[in-house]
DNA sequence: CCTATGGTGTTAGAAGTTCTTACTTAGTTA
DNA sequence: TAACTAAGTAAGAACTTCTAACACCATAGG
């Protein structure tokens, strides 16, 4: 955990990098909209003026760290589905699941990274990425080998569904309405509603 | 619309309400997070330090804009239900898609109403009276006269369904998954599957 | 009538923010 | 080893939130 700082002691050596994970704690602990540039610059012990030098822009870095939160989203659904036979309802299920458990581990991230305040082509593409694992189990489990329209009219709504769960549980309301099941409970309920296969 | 202040030629005289309004417009206009208190001050033609003779603070300002948001909300859920028999499946339908259109006509306010962040007792107040429409008609639905935890559990997925949904128009996802069936007719689909009626 | 009081505006300014500019330092490369 | 470049620094312009001290004016009481 040293400072890579002190091999030279002038250049700071991963100041990127930590600048990342400085913000990233600091949009968790006050909120995306109330980081500030300075203060993660602090977190670094680097002038205010140096994370210029590696990010155009306030919105640059929360834009990376977004990026950084849908590869960890990717990851998380990846070895969910890993546990399960591929296209199986747990299979869906587990993904889902593990939706609204990683908006409710990183909040603060995962609200920004679907604030859709600040974009960026690489960072849709991370998105999308992600959401691509999800279609990936419907068109298995749906026997299909590709994501075609189908797939995705399908997909809508369970992640309309977890999306929305993830919201609402982040912000207390699931309290409020006195939901107490557990997050799989609840996702298995509305995935066995919401999933209507063509046919047999 | 001209205003008052040419009454005294001193004292503005309406300032609170039009700080509201400007502070809703730039919402709007830049999102919750990018508003500033100056800004709503120059729109409504007063020094930056004026608003704060109305509001102690910049949240304060952001929360009676999303009180008013409530109410508008409570208002649409209201005529939304009053142009059906109430308790009909078409009523609760009536209501959920009120939801989303209310959050696709207001983005800014909508984000800014779930924010989370601002909280007050009167706003969680005005936030609970407005899920309280929704409540009634599932209440009514089950042939029941109160709101007790059963209407509560049947209810509570078809809100996060909704929100989800909202969420998710408002950022631009359900134009790439290619969802472009209209808003009535997605939750009409998700109010048929998720409400499942205890018995005949 | 006319004067005290409080509500609501003003200006000035402290402290903190984003981001730029010009300078400095330290590794790399010719 | 000299020049170039990458990555820091310090200083500052333009903005923000919010406070303090002052000014105006409406009205209630004497």
């Amino acid at each position: 955990m040293e400072q890579v700082k002190s091999k030279t002691g002038y250049h700071h050596g991963d100041l990127r990098h930590q600048l990342v994970t400085a913000t990233r704690q600091l949009v968790e602990e006050k909120g995306p909209d109330l980081f500030s540039v300075s203060e993660a610059a602090r977190a670094a012990g680097v002038s205010t003026a140096a994370p210029y030098r590696h990010f155009g822009d306030r919105t640059e870095l929360l834009i990376a760290v977004a990026h950084e939160g849908f590869g960890e989203m990717t990851a998380a659904f990846s070895s969910a589905v890993a546990a399960h036979q591929p296209g199986t309802s747990e299979a869906l299920v587990a993904v889902g699941t593990a939706y609204v458990e990683f908006a409710e581990a990183n909040p603060g991230l995962f609200k920004l990274m679907f604030a859709g305040e600040h974009k960026t082509e690489a960072l849709e593409e991370a998105g999308h990425q992600c959401y691509g694992v999800v279609l990936g189990q419907i068109a298995q489990h749906l026997g299909k080998t590709e994501v075609d329209d189908e797939v995705m009219r399908i997909g809508f709504p369970l992640w309309t569904f977890v999306h929305g769960l993830s919201f609402l549980r982040i912000d207390g309301k699931a309290d409020f309405a006195k939901m107490h099941a557990p997050v799989h409970e609840i996702v298995a309920f509305a995935t066995r509603q919401l999933l209507v296969k063509p046919e047999g």
